[in-house]
DNA sequence: GGTTTCATGTAACTAGTTACATGATTTA
DNA sequence: TAAATCATGTAACTAGTTACATGAAACC
């Protein structure tokens, strides 16, 4: 049940409506827990009721009235609770592992077109992640430089990290497969 | 909606009942898509209904009947019909990296803690993949020895050794954070 | 004598998805 | 004039979890 506690996290860096939430969850902390703006809302509505967000309504014309949500000292609360509380490792579920053993005669060639695609859409998001990185920690603002980052700044980096790593990990991995599947094309009789 | 698939894949390799299969997820396939014994029996219902799989009933005593699945025609077409399906490139959910986002002043203590608590988890995962890896691929039978892998074995080798590459990732990421969150203990004043 | 194993099930719940609806505003 | 953006919502669905129940057998 982390739904919530992502998006107090998102709240506090900066408060917003559900609509803002959902635009938001495409990149950033949604990298590691998207949702969709139905259950953001949900989750919100709830979470009101229990006094970890306020709300406040702004009138608008021509469009629904926009409600944004501040985290409540009830929200913090919440947090640190949780964050002390031990939670399950995380555990990959893999579709396309189920889909290697799944493979039978006569699909090979469909499996090695799903790898590669798999493989492309990992290298596509390491770019996201590394576009990321070059813009908001440039060269100097590492780890173990003259002016290492600190507080919330080194918390988001290191979790970029930890994106940019499992998507390297998915690109080998896939790279690995097509290697080991991929007949070698005959250059021993020219 | 894979649970169904990867029900139909371990039933392939070897037919039996809910209860062996929820048995069985504890580990291999179940590493990759695990499952509680409820929502296999219900799977197994449906499978059944659509004529994916076929049900055996072999009668105990003092205990209930035993249901023995076994895979239909039906199911290899599906199975089949689902490889050559694009699906969704694996997307880590990830608490421990909200957690990171989370933890706020005064928090640190718990933060390492639960970081360390998680490293420790997917260093032990990590043994138990290549304990498997020795006692079911032992060193001559490797992708590119004499007498290389193929067929299902290659493809269950290949998927072990996904979740190995996984299970480094996420000890490293965790090491690397421990590393970055640690105030070094000063060793400048002796 | 208490726990674990075998073997299935019902019921109630939480989490998350998909489809649809509204309606003005801006952009192509 | 068609599509995308803003902003919320209802309703119906699928997926998955938790708690509980049964009852014999084997293990310690």
């Amino acid at each position: 049940m982390a739904l919530e506690h992502a998006l107090l996290v998102s709240l506090d860096e900066h408060a917003g409506s559900g609509y803002e939430l959902a635009r938001r969850f495409d990149k950033s902390i949604g990298f590691f827990h998207s949702a969709t703006h139905q259950q953001i809302y949900r989750v919100l509505r709830r979470m009101e009721e229990r006094g970890w967000v306020t709300c406040e309504t702004v009138p608008q014309d021509g469009r629904p009235d926009k409600k944004i949500y501040t985290v409540a000292a009830a929200g913090h609360a919440e947090l640190d609770r949780w964050i002390a509380q031990p939670s399950e490792p995380d555990h990959l579920r893999s579709e396309l592992a189920v889909k290697i053993r799944a493979a039978r005669p006569g699909t090979m060639v469909e499996l090695l077109a799903e790898i590669t695609r798999h493989r492309d859409a990992h290298d596509a998001r390491l770019d996201v992640y590394r576009l990321i990185e070059k813009r908001d920690f440039p060269a100097p603002a590492s780890l173990t430089g003259p002016a290492p980052l600190t507080g919330p700044a080194l918390h988001q980096y290191l979790v970029l990290r930890g994106g940019i790593r499992v998507e390297e990990g998915f690109r080998d991995w896939c790279q690995d497969m097509l290697d080991a599947l991929t007949p070698p094309s005959g250059q021993d009789h020219p």
